[in-house]
DNA sequence: CGTTGTGAACTCATTCACAGCT
DNA sequence: AGCTGTGAATGAGTTCACAACG
């Protein structure tokens, strides 16, 4: 059925591929590059990847590179933006106010990117009330009223392991589409509420493994793009 | 080493084996299962992979299954341990003491792993001289000295972007081996020193591709960022 | 039986190499 | 000249399917 003589450049791209977009956004919104135009080569440097695989990558959005010269880097910001899904604000509310929470909270990085912190909450009885950040702590108990009302899309979970299964159960029950999980844990949601996990005990054992190896082979280590 | 005709852990594991034997350990940890024994289905359920995924990951680490029976629980670990380079402690200095060093600091995880956090660094003279978490905050340009004296292989950086990698340099000169780096930037260090990068805003910018991509595709696993 | 271990097939991801545009 | 886009080749990672074994 091919109504359209312009087919939408986004196909489905792999999760490797949308971490290094992201890599790459990065790169463009600092470095404000000369002449507005960035290589692959430039973005490979800045990034750590081959220029191949950014060329790659950046293929996957449609065509917007220009051969002898390069990819305009507004253009490409804004492409990159659309493709993640970034280039509209998502509200989100955060559950577990602790340190990690007030990290997040504090993060410039979250407002930058267009991610909204809109509500905080715990059942912690001593830390219902408080005020952080601007936010007020609301129990969780309220979950399911407070978070169609705040409109928020996606929780942040910054809770112990015990009580992570539950309030992921409760913010899914409350319409969240997403949720960036901070517990040791495996999340059972519906398919429909994505997860992200983010452990940081595994991310120090990796570490470690990656230092304890021979010295022969470490992947990570920046390819010379001098290659043959 | 001990006598008898254990054969060497087999090397040349990929990442991501090594992110599952993660995983896995944790399970083990956790699920003190009946009888001391865990099959590969049972794995698999826990950390949401294919059996025939656990049963590759673990054949690499040498022949420890019994046929018809399962792993032996405690013996797993173990092997797993060793593999990853944990059974033993390590010694870790943060630098930067914010919101999230002292999330990390509280976390357990990292001392039930047998990850120690035995110093801390700050640049900023208001928090020079605080004792967080028992342990007193020093100034960063003590760093050369002091990280020896310590006797840490790995450096936590919970810093700005912009002094994460003269931080990392300093880091490097005194000796460790190895960085988790929490700041979105490249760190450049001598193939000698291995670094893990966890970029949080990244994870929130990959949940919104998620949440936001056609509700076709999407497996529930999630990865973690990749080094470096 | 039930479960591991593993060759073989297969899918996914990356690099190579170069044609084609500027 | 420089640089992108991409088929082809390569490599890495995962699943299949089943023999081997307690």
């Amino acid at each position: 059925m091919g109504a359209g003589h312009f087919s939408e450049p986004e196909a489905r791209l792999s999760r490797a591929t949308a971490q290094r977009l992201s890599l790459y956004l990065r790169c463009l919104g600092s470095g404000a590059r000369n002449g507005g135009t960035v290589s692959s080569v430039d973005l490979a440097r800045a990034v750590g990847v081959s220029a191949a695989q950014v060329r790659r990558d950046l293929a996957a959005l449609g065509h917007l590179g220009r051969r002898g010269v390069g990819y305009d880097a507004a253009g490409l910001a804004t492409a990159i933006r659309r493709t993640l899904g970034i280039d509209r604000p998502w509200r989100a509310v955060l559950v577990g106010v602790g340190n990690l929470a007030r990290a997040l909270l504090r993060y410039r990085g979250f407002r930058d990117q267009g991610f909204l912190i809109v509500g905080l909450f715990d059942n912690d009885p001593a830390k219902v009330g408080q005020t952080v950040e601007g936010l007020l702590v609301e129990p969780t108990s309220t979950i399911p009223a407070r978070v169609p009302a705040l409109r928020a899309e996606l929780g942040v979970l910054t809770v112990p392991s015990e009580s992570a299964q539950a309030l992921a159960d409760a913010l899914t029950a409350a319409g969240v589409r997403g949720l960036l999980n901070f517990a040791p844990v495996l999340l059972r949601t519906p398919a429909t509420v994505r997860v992200v996990t983010v452990d940081l005990a595994i991310q120090l054992e990796q570490l470690a493994f990656l230092v304890q190896l021979p010295d022969g082979q470490a992947e990570g280590v920046e390819r010379p793009p001098a290659g043959r």
